[in-house]
RNA sequence: CGGAGCUUGGCGCAGUCCGGUAGCGCGUCUGGUUUGGGACCAGAAGGCCACAGGUUCGAAUCCUGUAGCUCCGACCA
């Protein structure tokens, strides 16, 4: 009953939110918040996400998951044991007054103590444990609401296997059930492979959602027949290849050539025949890398080929240093400096080409990189650009921003290693477990749904994750009292037939309460008013397609079983 | 951590340049009229102007410092 909820709906748009999502959860009630990166849930907020949480739930049990709740307060001696207090760094909180304790961010170390303490054979794998809980994260800088927050919730398992083999199935089985927990939840999503980063390990992948308030970059196709970060995407671009004529190299003068861009409109030169010089200081050590026409380099691939997070752009002095010329000039012959060269896989056979001479001014031409350039490998460094085609299907790529909804990593050994959770095997030798992690952030479920899921109005929930089945709506009804009458009648009878039912039995004016009925996005509106009450009608309006239907009072039983699933 | 902006009744904002004791809209309360898409009239309550210090006869306004929040960037197991 509304006229008694705690609802408090807001009519304008709050000042700190900029995404709908942030934007919707406020306006319609489902949270508020307390400071940058905490918020508090209220009722029919809470609601929605224990819907989330029974469907994780659920999944998770399919594949054998066994729930736990483990403590956010943990020993950080535990967290030294693995090295990770110094991995997090400053997104670890520690505690002032009691400081062997911190807040957890995370569970891999609380999981493999439990492990350690009562996995003593292979008889006792493989398991998959699971928990629904808060985390604590130090984030530098929260943003898009509930997207980034300093606490939140996390859907976090891990699965504990006695072979590589075992591992797989354990991953595939988490594969499986995130498709499963992703469709059920009404989200549109695609899977793209991810470097394991400082957690370690082999595998893992991400289940990502196209969003503008996304903070991560990806290539995909419309059908996500391909899907990529952009930090490993790569397309069926055609390397540059090889022309039948091919001359010396020849030095020729481009005093006014800065660019490619004025290469290509100065000394009429095809832009994929321009070969782009770029310097970078890889740990403190000089690489010249070259790259097709504009073609743009990728920093994260440039890191992850020389396993280093210590590089930069060169500086103009050290261009001159290890060149002998300034920026628009330098190329991959005659350097001043003996540094190691690399190539763009565009660029492998490629000939006729132009670059820079090493001196101001001069370029040369009818470069041949088999024949006149010592390139220590070709690499595939460049960035993905929008409307490349895919290398399978040709089509267009798209380069979109997309949210991180869940992560599924194979961890190996690192945990089990670093506390010594082992386990004796068929001969009776000690080994390590194998171990899997797999997260899914709770709320950003939530905060992804809306996303997808808005109009102008308002939120528009699906029959999974409304926090009400139907807005029954009692409209004004001074003239007519049968109004009042058949609204408390039907608010009976709904919930008798097994509907979750917000009423809104508020004394207020009709544009108030549907206003507030679109904002809260209930998939169906059950309207009751005098016009259409004397006829023994009620207005049946479907939040989604906004059509408004009139329908029999003891029709509409029938008319939402058919209509609402 | 670098850059930009903000902080004034519950919410959204004006007032700050040019100092004189705070205002608008929404919401709330009372009475009346109204009632199928965020009504109208009349009346009312509600603010140490983020905090601390300074200048001044006098500070929301000027100066100094601090805190909180938002956005862009860096970071993001």
């Amino acid at each position: 009953r509304q006229d008694k909820y705690f609802l408090p709906t807001l009519k304008e748009t709050p000042n700190d939110a900029v995404i709908p999502s942030h934007i919707l959860m406020l306006r319609a009630a489902l949270m508020r918040q307390l400071g940058a990166g905490i918020f508090s849930w209220l009722p029919i907020g809470y609601k929605v996400l224990n819907k989330v949480m029974n469907i994780l739930r659920e999944e998770m049990n399919t594949i054998g998951g066994q729930e736990f709740l483990l403590p956010a307060l943990n020993p950080i001696e535990i967290w030294e044991q693995t090295g990770r207090v110094e991995a997090m760094g400053d997104v670890l909180f520690h505690i002032k007054n009691r400081e062997a304790l911190v807040l957890a961010p995370t569970h891999e170390e609380i999981i493999t103590f439990h492990a350690k303490q009562h996995i003593s054979s292979y008889k006792e794998l493989p398991q998959i444990w699971y928990q629904i809980q808060t985390k604590f994260r130090n984030e530098p800088r929260p943003k898009g609401g509930i997207l980034r927050g300093r606490q939140f919730l996390m859907k976090d398992a891990y699965s504990l296997d006695n072979s590589w083999e075992g591992l797989d199935e354990s991953y595939q089985k988490h594969y499986d059930a995130y498709r499963a927990i992703f469709n059920r939840a009404g989200i549109r999503f695609f899977v793209v492979g991810a470097s394991s980063g400082a957690m370690g390990g082999k595998q893992s992948q991400e289940f990502m959602v196209e969003s503008e308030a996304g903070e991560d970059t990806c290539a995909i196709t419309d059908n996500y027949s391909y899907s990529a970060n952009v930090e490993v995407a790569s397309s069926g671009v055609k390397p540059v290849g090889r022309i039948a004529e091919n001359p010396e190299i020849e030095k020729f003068p481009t005093p006014t050539a800065k660019t490619i861009d004025e290469l290509v409109s100065i000394h009429n030169i095809e832009e994929i025949r321009c070969a782009k010089s770029v310097v970078y200081i890889i740990d403190e050590k000089p690489v010249l890398i070259m790259m097709r026409g504009n073609d743009e380099l990728n920093e994260t691939k440039l890191g992850t080929y020389f396993k280093s997070n210590n590089y930069r752009p060169a500086v103009n002095d050290e261009l001159v240093e290890f060149t002998g010329a300034n920026a628009g000039s330098i190329g991959p012959i005659n350097l001043k400096t003996a540094i190691p060269v690399y190539a763009d896989l565009l660029l492998q056979d490629a000939n006729a080409m132009v670059s820079g001479a090493n001196e101001d001014g001069i370029h040369y031409k009818n470069i041949d990189f088999a024949r006149d350039v010592k390139v220590t490998e070709f690499v595939d460094f460049r960035t993905v650009q929008a409307g490349e085609p895919d290398a399978n299907s040709g089509k267009a790529l798209r380069v979109v921003k997309a949210i991180e909804l869940g992560h599924i990593f194979k961890l190996g050994t690192k945990y089990s290693e670093a506390l010594a959770a082992d386990f004796l095997d068929k001969e009776g030798k000690r080994k390590p477990i194998i171990m899997g992690s797999y997260g899914i952030g709770v709320e950003r479920v939530i905060a992804c749904y809306i996303e997808q899921n808005h109009d102008e109005n308002g939120i528009i929930w699906n029959k999974a994750l409304t926090p009400y089945d139907l807005h029954l709506i009692e409209l004004p009804n001074n003239k007519e009292p049968k109004v009042k009458e058949v609204s408390e009648k039907l608010y009976a009878d709904l919930q008798s037939a097994g509907y979750d039912v917000l009423f809104d039995d508020r004394d207020e004016r009709v544009g108030v309460k549907f206003n507030d009925a679109d904002l809260i996005g209930l998939p169906f509106q059950v309207v009751v008013g005098s016009k259409n009450i004397v006829n023994n009608q009620v207005e049946v309006k479907n939040r989604r397609t906004c059509e408004k239907v009139l329908i029999n009072i003891e029709n509409l039983n029938e008319y939402l079983s058919e209509n609402y699933k």
